[in-house]
DNA sequence: TTGAAAGCGCTAACAT
DNA sequence: ATGTTAGCGCTTTCAA
């Protein structure tokens, strides 16, 4: 049972040439004569020759393999971000490798840092994961390897950074539910947070409440920041809808004005609010709008169907890995001789029932 | 900006050691004094070394990473099945290596024998991707290497895997129907495939629906497997949704026999069934009642909620690297003594609102 | 256009 | 308990 693959060395004897030579014929290295490299890779494909990556970047110090850094796998939004990204990174003849922080801090920085194939096994990380941005020698963190940060917020970028339309999006959903008639608008998503605990993934949901507050401001509705439902994930925005159902059966009992629109800082907190609400007996949209942000796969098929803001995670893998491997590329050619560059997503409304 | 990172010649000799005292110092290998390991590890410390992986691998042959490949990310099941083998695997000291192949079989292949890693970087394989069951020689084709298989439901094991509660669980699943007072349930996931097409998924899928006509006929209730509705995911959930509802819309018209029941081979496919009853106006569970099959997370908050079977993931996690473990550790000794092994997992039956 | 030499950083095997 | 030797399979460098 002795795995005995074939070696650089024997394609190198059955072809009659030496190892060096084989290598550049089989790399299409220019300087090998045409009818050499044929038989090389005749030879080698006679004998089912497999390059041993693990020999090879050891010596050249080059894998091609892009770290992918997300919190977790089991959440709609990330099991859609990571399939965007690995799609581009093979598209671009490189090898993802995902792994997970399942929302840890200490997690994250471990997988940059203390794992035993940081800054060696990999050529690039593509990290989007809580707890990151507060620090701030994220760069220096990364010991000057290539480092694409996705949705960092950070106000003065210190590393390549795709971020999301928070701002804008969030206020072109809030300005939806005005245009279909909401007056009293619920904001789900946020509340105060400490400064010094605002980790880089709570900072782009600030972001998305500033724009939503905004578009209710701009519109003289009413708005009171500190009122603000919370609703992270499902489970809150279960608790966030429960909250909104009573407000608003208080208000009918009591004549007040009653909630009657909710914009929801993510899809999975608007599902939660959406479940909420049933609970008490109230149904989406009939006594109250919604609408969430990302643009999940399943807003597409839950009933009712989803309102949201769907950003461009396509657009993002490419801007992603055009960040990571023109890094590569420079480092290659000496060393980073560009300053951090940002780039934000593009994102298009998507009104469904749940705002019909 | 090169980076000099520090080998292990280096902390040997800050160390006062040699190279492999240091080695076998920072791997806890017995026969080093208290002492010296204490020195060992200082340096180590301070020079903030990493062990080189791509070295440690080529001259060892180990690199304990996994290979995990699975069809997709995106969808409630998979992200949920690699959040579980991926915790385990981590939890055992190995490191995953997740790979997705889009449901092509060629991916798959490909993944298991062509990437330039296979057999190389991987010291064991788990895969649950469609379109490898069919052709024989899988053990074969992974060279002899660790290969757990999920969901394969060979008759004849060749390699070690785990299966899903399949005929079971949708036995449980439909008798649930059943005692919930159905009297007509449709089928929905499978229906006529060409013997030759049976890929290892759907193969699974042929007994579920085995095990779903099989609880009909135990009961005496009416079954006629031709008429099963197709549905593999959301959206040939939703055609079978609006089949579904036109049959029952039918039967109400002409006095016959409505459906009152939908058995559905996984959630997936029953988010788009309800979605599809919705769009003609029917509702689960007053119209119609639905049962699924996996138990992803989304069941839990979805409108209404979905009852379904839950398969215990975190032991098919478990189940996989016991095997893979033992695989390896077998191949250290010399080669494996035991033939293929299979195990099968545990599942609930999760009643909620569907089928109230 | 091709080849020979050297060595990437580590560890198995064998001294001491 | 510690050290020495050799070499994993490849590629960079330099010579032919």
């Amino acid at each position: 049972m002795t795995n005995a693959r074939p070696t650089l060395r024997d394609v190198a004897a059955a072809a009659g040439v030496s190892p060096m030579t084989a290598s550049n014929a089989l790399h299409g290295k220019p300087g090998v004569r045409e009818s050499t490299r044929a038989k090389v890779v005749a030879a080698a494909e006679k004998l089912d020759y497999r390059i041993n990556l693990t020999a090879s970047m050891l010596k050249s110090g080059r894998s091609n393999i892009i770290h992918l850094i997300v919190n977790e796998f089991d959440s709609p939004f990330y099991s859609k971000l990571v399939q965007a990204l690995t799609t581009e990174t093979s598209a671009r003849g490189l090898t993802p490798f995902v792994e997970q922080t399942h929302y840890s801090p200490d997690a994250a920085r471990q997988a940059m840092t203390h794992t035993p194939f940081s800054g060696q096994l990999f050529d690039g990380e593509i990290i989007h994961a809580s707890g990151l941005g507060t620090n701030l020698p994220l760069a220096r963190m990364n010991d000057g390897r290539p480092l694409v940060l996705i949705d960092g917020c950070e106000e003065t970028p210190s590393v390549d950074t795709v971020n999301f339309p928070n701002e804008e999006g969030a206020r072109t959903a809030v300005q939806h539910l005005i245009e279909r008639g909401c007056r009293r608008i619920a904001i789900v998503g946020g509340g105060y947070v400490p400064r010094g605990e605002l980790a880089h993934v709570e900072h782009s949901y600030g972001l998305r409440l500033r724009g939503a507050g905004g578009a209710l401001l701009d519109a003289g509705l009413p708005y009171d920041p500190t009122v603000t439902f919370h609703g992270y994930d499902v489970t809150m925005g279960i608790e966030a809808g429960h909250a909104i159902a009573d407000a608003i059966l208080d208000a009918r009992r009591d004549g007040g004005d009653a909630f009657d629109g909710a914009f929801c800082a993510n899809d999975y907190a608007a599902f939660g609010v959406i479940r909420g609400l049933a609970d008490r007996g109230l149904r989406v949209p009939d006594d109250i709008r919604v609408i969430g942000f990302d643009g999940v796969s399943a807003g597409a098929y839950a009933t009712p169907t989803l309102s949201t803001v769907r950003v461009d995670l396509d657009q993002l893998a490419r801007f992603a890995l055009d960040m990571i491997t023109r890094r590569i590329g420079q480092l290659a050619d000496g060393g980073y001789d560009t300053p951090p560059s940002r780039a934000t997503i593009g994102y298009t409304l998507v009104a469904r029932e749940s705002t019909a």
